[in-house]
DNA sequence: GCCGAAATTTGACACAAGTCAAATAACTAT
DNA sequence: ATAGTTATTTGACTTGTGTCAAATTTCGGC
């Protein structure tokens, strides 16, 4: 586990039993089927989606084009942080990508228990910070590898994704078209 | 500016006067004159700068290229957020790309006064939501456009960076070589 | 105002990756 | 098993952008 989910994680866990408490009593359990859209554009993200079971995956489209953003597996939260935060209609979709099983965690209930303990600030606040790294390394990586590098660091970092997902799908979430990606595979598999 | 960082001073001014006299106890002023490095590799960035008056970037180096990923104005703040918060050293440097006035809000200060007032550590966690949502549509940006639509898009953006800094530097944050933006100006001054 | 250094532009060429099209392989359901 | 659909691979060609080199412009110091 990332070094510092594990910190959130630990921070979560050592929380006063009844703040806990009064922060998961905003908490749902719901199970989506492959393929079910666990957020849609123009509707407003009105909460986190804490994966429990399967994977999803966050994307928007473009020119007809389909663009992964993120692939989400057990432990991963999944929000339009854009819609959560100014309250406005998404422009991304949250789906599916197996039978899922996920925690709501619902705003409303969530800012009422943030506002009152400092400490679930805090945890949320190190959720926020937790995104925008993993952002800025991803940035990076579309800045200083090529394709072919993009794709051996997934493998590297999430060989799951590799067994799992499509060639479409892993190759929208590289941002290359699936032609190369194809390439790519077959030539690391020769070399 | 932007609605988000509107909110976060509207918010900023209506704290309780004592509280924002406690936080603003934490905050130095300094100078530094064009050039100069207020953040380099192997610090720990142990501080927010708040640009009073100037510009500065923040860039890494890959491969001898710099690769410029901030750019800084009035009211903007720069931090190397994974040093920051991994309290690790940075990988980054911040530069003054002119004569710079900053304001210094020092990490352990700030931290405490944060874990004492609830709205110190939203106002925080809000700025960091800014952050994460920037990086976010800057990342679309390099997915989806190509080099002279990030250009035309920077143009409208920030109409001043095009005047006030170098094409050296530009381009390195729309991260293109110097000859390519080169010819997108020339071809769109013709155009 | 003039010189040298630095920044910018222009040219020629190479290469990564996209597009369109066709072939093949892998599933699905009857 | 078989036909039909969908996913993946392969081929041919185009294009955006990088690299290296040379020419030109701009700028700072004297």
């Amino acid at each position: 586990m990332n070094p510092y989910i594990k910190r959130i994680k630990d921070l979560s866990n050592r929380l006063n039993p009844e703040v806990r408490a009064e922060m998961e009593s905003g908490f749902a359990d719901k199970k989506f089927s492959k393929g079910a859209y666990l957020l849609q554009p123009g509707q407003i993200c009105t909460s986190h989606l804490l994966i429990k079971e399967g994977a999803a995956r966050k994307f928007y489209k473009h020119n007809e084009k389909e663009i992964t953003t993120e692939l989400y597996f057990h432990d991963d939260v999944a929000v339009s942080l854009d819609s959560y935060i100014m309250r406005k209609p998404a422009d991304v979709y949250i789906q599916a990508l197996t039978e899922l099983e996920v925690t709501i965690i619902d705003y409303s209930q969530f800012y009422k228990v943030k506002k009152k303990y400092v400490d679930v600030m805090m945890l949320d606040k190190m959720f926020i910070e937790y995104y925008a790294v993993w952002f800025e390394q991803k940035l990076k990586e579309f800045q200083t590898m090529d394709a072919s590098q993009r794709y051996l660091s997934l493998f590297e970092k999430e060989p799951k994704v590799i067994q799992l997902l499509s060639v479409t799908t892993i190759a929208s979430y590289l941002n290359v078209s699936l032609e190369t990606l194809s390439r790519i595979r077959s030539k690391i598999v020769a070399g």
